[in-house]
DNA sequence: AAAGGTTGCGCAATCGTTTGCATTTTATAA
DNA sequence: TTATAAAATGCAAACGATTGCGCAACCTTT
């Protein structure tokens, strides 16, 4: 059909003998344009197959209409949902919102700011990578001034807003649960002390045994990547233990279904023997059986709020914006893996 | 720090006392421009905290180096890897992809199209939304000479390059092996007879009863959307059968699933009174209890093939490239849910 | 020493839209 | 009818980077 590939807004007002300030104002429609003009406009636009060219009007304006969004991975429920509950919000304002993935590589991390910076996003909502311990990427979106709000995986390093669930709560009341369900030697799969999401678990745990007057056992807590294997070899170094434990709360659901795969390959009866909590509610823990006992995140809502806030920080207009930190409350999803009958 | 957000090459150029011309080429390390000059603009670029603009270069140069992918969604393992499989090749080429969600709604499948036609993206890969019908909107991205490439969730429709697996032969795979563990009563799960992928598995399903001189009944073939619930009352529909079958394959792992918890519900052994295959392995497959024989959809390598094939495209500048048609073998996943034993 | 080649850089137009400030046309009021 | 306001549109300069062409200055060759 059109080979002329290239239709602008000129060509528009060439064919109206107007001109190309007419056909913007028509387009965006401005009120100061006639009615008739709008129409005629809109009527040649439509017949030119004319496609508008974003990138001349952000040039233009310095503002794309487009926020970067940061995460690890894409292909882990809680992230996707987040990133679904932020794009319900920005696609209301017309905002258009672009998936990064650092794959939880620091030097991708920072690649990817930078390809967004210079891509002149108007923001960017990231969720930090795992390995990421130098923050200087996002203090450099900072001084630009572009909008910066961080979910889940933030830090204190930065003065930034920030949204998350109580991971503290999240832990408490599962060891709580595990407690009341008659455990009394309980292990924990944790991760790097960096990040706070798994650095406020442990104090959940830590602090759920004090309250309830269990000791607390440096063995019992085992530090690793919280990958399904990860899972697998805490659970081995557990029962390799002189006294196994008798439960497992884990920071990820990942690692929980490994420890579930050893359990289950010697034998040892989930709950009865030990019974075993996750974390994160990713949609695989109602499939395993027993069904896992694990901690919801909130994760569309937290796609909602975040992008709520990052709005506001947005209109304010940079300044003076005082940097809001908004903490939701988990959800202790309870599920055979922890529930002893009887 | 830098009060002035907006450096650009002008200011470079200022500084040292030559022009933008000088700086931009010396930027982009054009071999006209002297080392030294190279070197001080660099220097004073890192000074000046200059931050190059992408979208003055691609307004300018008709070339974004952005290319759009959208997929149904993002939190689907499968589609997850191969966008990691596109970004591989396309992130060496120095390209950016921008990942977009249409949910599998027809009316956000469009408006991303147009979203991504407006930022002139140099391309784009898809995979189609399950409730399209009407291909306007892709054979308008052709009509504007943009490179795409249509993987997995493909139609004939449309005179495009894609890469798929055989879904054919997946299917017969499974199928057959049911047969040769002794089903002799295989039902179906499937979807709508638009979308190929599923065509072709019912047709793999049916080649290879016949094969085997095994009746077709129609009733065995049950029709949903294919996600967990589906699979649950699909099977729940089967269950009413005068005969129950005596295997389940099943287009996609939720559906199986679905059926797996009936059963198991039921205490209708699996694989032993019922055999369950699926399709697509998502990592849950296995998970589960029994773990659930699939079908492998090569998604890396699909994702590498396709980002290659719209390079080449990309190439050969529009002019009469061929579209190019490229399937991949899947490999059958024997698990539990099908393994009887003896 | 003159002719021709290299090397290094500047000029100015261009990409397509937007917008402040005219300017023209039309409607209203005196 | 004329001054005046209101309405509709035009002019031209941005936004920031790129690039074909041109022009010095310097080097080589015979």
């Amino acid at each position: 059909m059109s080979a002329k590939t290239k239709v602008t807004i000129h060509d528009i007002a060439e064919k109206l003998n107007i001109t190309a300030s007419t056909v913007s104002r028509a387009l965006n429609d401005n009120p100061r344009i006639s009615d008739a003009t709008k129409k005629a406009v809109l009527k040649t636009a439509k017949q030119l197959n004319y496609q508008p060219n974003n990138i001349a009007a952000a040039l233009r304006n310095g503002k794309s209409f487009i926020i970067g969004v940061i995460v690890p991975t894409a292909d882990r429920y809680f992230f996707a949902s987040v990133v679904r509950g932020i794009e319900e919000i920005a696609n209301n304002l017309n905002y258009k919102v672009i998936i990064c993935q650092s794959y939880d590589i620091y030097e991708k991390e920072v690649q990817t700011i930078e390809a967004l910076l210079n891509a002149r996003v108007d923001g960017i909502i990231a969720s930090i990578s795992k390995n990421t311990e130098n923050f200087d990427h996002f203090k450099k979106v900072q001084s630009k001034g572009i909008p910066l709000v961080l979910f889940d995986r933030t830090t204190d390093e930065l003065e930034v807003s920030q949204v998350m669930i109580d991971d503290y709560l999240g832990a408490y009341k599962s060891v709580e649960h595990l407690i009341q369900q008659g455990c009394k030697r309980i292990a924990h799969f944790t991760s790097t002390k960096k990040v706070s999401v798994f650095k406020e678990r442990l104090r959940g745990y830590t602090d759920a045994l004090r309250d309830y007057e269990i000791p607390f056992d440096e063995q019992l807590v085992v530090r690793s990547n919280l990958q399904l294997e990860d899972g697998r070899e805490s659970m081995e170094t557990l029962l390799k233990l002189k006294t196994m434990p008798d439960a497992v709360f884990s920071s990820s659901d990942y690692a929980a279904m490994g420890a579930m795969q050893v359990l289950k390959e010697r034998n040892i009866r989930i709950p009865e023997q030990v019974a075993l909590a996750g974390f994160s509610n990713e949609p695989f823990t109602s499939f395993t059986d027993p069904t896992l006992t694990t901690v919801d995140q909130r994760s569309i809502k937290m796609g909602n709020i975040t992008a709520e806030l990052f709005f506001e920080h947005f209109k304010s207009g940079d300044k003076a914006f005082v940097p809001q930190k908004t903490v939701l409350k988990p959800e202790l999803i309870i599920r055979n893996s922890t529930l002893r009958k009887g």
